[in-house]
DNA sequence: TAGCAATAATTGATGCTGTCAAATAATTCG
DNA sequence: CGAATTATTTGACAGCATCAATTATTGCTA
């Protein structure tokens, strides 16, 4: 249990989608006037004006000090801005991943920005195991927000696979070898506050785009590379979730040459070469040295051995394929590359560029390559985004036991 | 000129985003009574009625009589359900699809029926000559249209390529070799009517998901097969049409093996197999016959020649991968499989599903492929369906010349 | 065949929300 | 100091969707 009495106050109220629009806008990019909040809304000023007054008044949006003064205005006349701000610690959030070996969690403020981390170790990724391991991270992040936890809106888990994130159930993890497994009710009845369980990629993507590099992007795409290979769309200002659940399955496309074996048994997968799992098989493979540990082999191709140098490239080829399949496709503004993989990216940078630019088709090409190494909080940063955007839009059905 | 006084009395009053969705799904899904579009929408009944009111006053929403007799309505006691449904002929539509070789229009009535065609055979593809040829189908449809071009919203014009819809412009159409032209600007002007240019698959993608098989999908794509591979793609109940106007461009994506040479000049490419011409220059090849055309190379095919089947396969294989990158990246639950390349689809049939199959990643493999043989008056009817469905959604802004 | 139950549609009062236009506030510039 | 300029607030107002009650029309039953 976390707190006895949370979720009445914590909530957030935002009855109508033009106050959704507004808050929204002052979250993701305040400070702000409300002049030029109602411009980007299309709403009008006295809207803007009247939606502010009860955030104001809850403390959850505050007023900077007018900005005065011509060197900082640009010298134009006129009353200056009073600029609109989310206090972040209006209310908290905490978000937790799930590795196979590890949970993390971090707890945030509204901003996303993180106040706590806490981990543990997992023996197993057994279902009840998991929950317990969840579960005391947010109970020690509960512990370390101390009062505050009245203001925790709820606890966001991000767990890769096909997650069904209205009901909280994990309906296919190959990572955690589950399936159909329910997370959020288990875990809200344990802790007595509202959970959301989402798909790792799919967060991260949300919170990039409403606190990182895709704040400016309508379409907006997220590819991870790793131990999995993994894609994150926001278009038309929405998340792609698939009809049934999956979407951004980039790693089993069929880019790769047909002489490579994936684990799930088919050939040509993306997987297949440019997992940090196959990559690291190849240069084992090409240098004979069974034992070889990933940084080694990274190692190896700095130094330009051409076997190693020769794995990372191919892989390298076949991100930068994926990538053009994601432009050309969805034709985002802006793709973000992340993931642990990030580590070795400058291995296969060359080889990413060259092959995407030669597949993105006309504008496709257009579409921006931004990359990021994200750390394991960064993650678990994600599944707050998530909860915080679920909130915000009036989306977040707390889960609670019956 | 098609109608001097045009324009005015022809538009369409929706106001609110309520009375869209109300009119939208009596449009789509009519006849159906009050109470239905209440709970589809999420609105209250007394909303719809209040919204229907003035639209049956206008004509252009009618009231079926009431279907009473138990037989029909399921021996379900009640007052019996009045069905609301849009009429057809209430407002008038022309689309015209643009070939190399031809262009073909149509009018049609709110529901995107067909009432009459009209043709024109294409010289050059000189943009001026262009504007000629849709000018004159649209006035000789006008003309078979006689008093009711009053009723006449727009003009829809179905163009191959990177279309920007917002301004009329064709950003960059390969097929007819066209780069920055105006088209929307200089066909209103011609023909005091709105015009709404758009890509044509888009428009098809429109067509299918108002009208057609995506009618229950939020998630939904359309992949013709032909002289190119293309795809459309309708996620989250929106039109994707890419941050750049490019988005659904399969047909270069890197999925065949790299020993096939597209005419873009790279390797790999779905349509340097899948196309219809490399098909046709593969079977040429094999069976030595400079001069074969496409229907004889079918032929071969279907009478067993394995150099012909073999190229048909291949082709499938490839458009079959296509499908799966969809399927796994977006997860739509429909993908509907069109294009003029259906007249030879048992020949690619067994190859597209047997690929799809082996690629469809988890739950993607649950998205139904469904296959339909388009004529090109229904490419010329996708056109008239964006004008629709831009005129419903109140975003047709028509375009004259100043 | 009347009366009851069930379902569909309408009506009018109500309240909320966003807009408009005018007023107020706070600055720069001359 | 006053005029110009820009930001924000205010209050009247209108539109729209909901709610709850009413009316409409049927099937079923006694």
């Amino acid at each position: 249990m976390i707190a006895s009495g949370t979720g009445e106050d914590a909530r957030l109220t935002l009855r109508t989608p033009a106050s959704v629009d507004i808050f929204t806008r002052i979250l993701t990019h305040g400070p702000i006037g409300r002049v030029d909040v109602g411009r980007q809304t299309g709403l009008s000023q006295a809207a803007v004006t009247k939606t502010v007054a009860p955030l104001l008044l809850d403390g959850i949006v505050a007023v900077d000090r007018p900005l005065a003064g011509a060197a900082l205005t640009g010298a134009a006349p006129g009353r200056p801005v009073h600029p609109l701000r989310v206090v972040p610690s209006a209310r908290l959030v905490l978000g937790v991943k799930v590795n196979p070996d590890e949970v993390i969690g971090v707890a945030t403020g509204m901003t996303a920005a993180i106040l706590h981390v806490a981990r543990r170790p997992l023996g197993s990724t057994d279902p009840a195991a998991v929950v317990e391991a969840v579960a005391q991270v947010a109970e020690e992040l509960g512990g370390l927000l101390g009062d505050r936890v009245d203001r925790l809106i709820g606890l966001g888990v991000a767990v890769s696979g096909d997650v069904d994130a209205a009901t909280g159930i994990v309906r296919d993890s190959p990572l955690l070898g589950w399936r159909g497994v329910p997370l959020a009710h288990p875990l809200a009845a344990r802790l007595g506050v509202p959970v959301r369980v989402d798909n790792d990629v799919r967060a991260l993507t949300i919170a990039e785009h409403w606190f990182g590099v895709g704040r400016d992007s309508g379409s907006f795409a997220v590819v991870t590379i790793g131990s999995g290979i993994g894609c994150g769309l926001y278009l038309n200002d929405d998340v792609v979730s698939g009809a049934h659940g999956v979407a951004g399955e980039l790693g089993h496309l069929p880019l790769a040459s047909l002489d490579a074996v994936c684990v799930c048994g088919r050939r040509g997968c993306v997987e297949a070469v440019a997992s940090s799992g196959a990559v690291l098989r190849a240069v084992r493979t090409v240098t004979d040295a069974p034992r070889l540990t990933l940084a080694e082999a990274a190692a190896l191709a700095r130094e330009g051995v051409p076997g190693a140098v020769a794995a990372f490239d191919r892989a390298g080829t076949a991100i930068g394929a994926a990538l053009a399949v994601v432009a050309n496709l969805t034709g985002p503004d802006t793709v973000l590359v992340a993931g642990e993989g990030m580590a070795e990216f400058e291995l296969y940078e060359r080889a990413i560029r060259s092959t995407f630019a030669a597949h993105a088709f006309g504008a496709a090409a257009d579409c921006v390559l931004v990359t990021r190494a994200h750390s394991f909080e960064d993650w678990a940063r994600g599944a707050a985004a998530s909860v915080i955007r679920a909130a915000v839009r009036q989306e977040f059905q707390p889960t609670f036991s019956g």
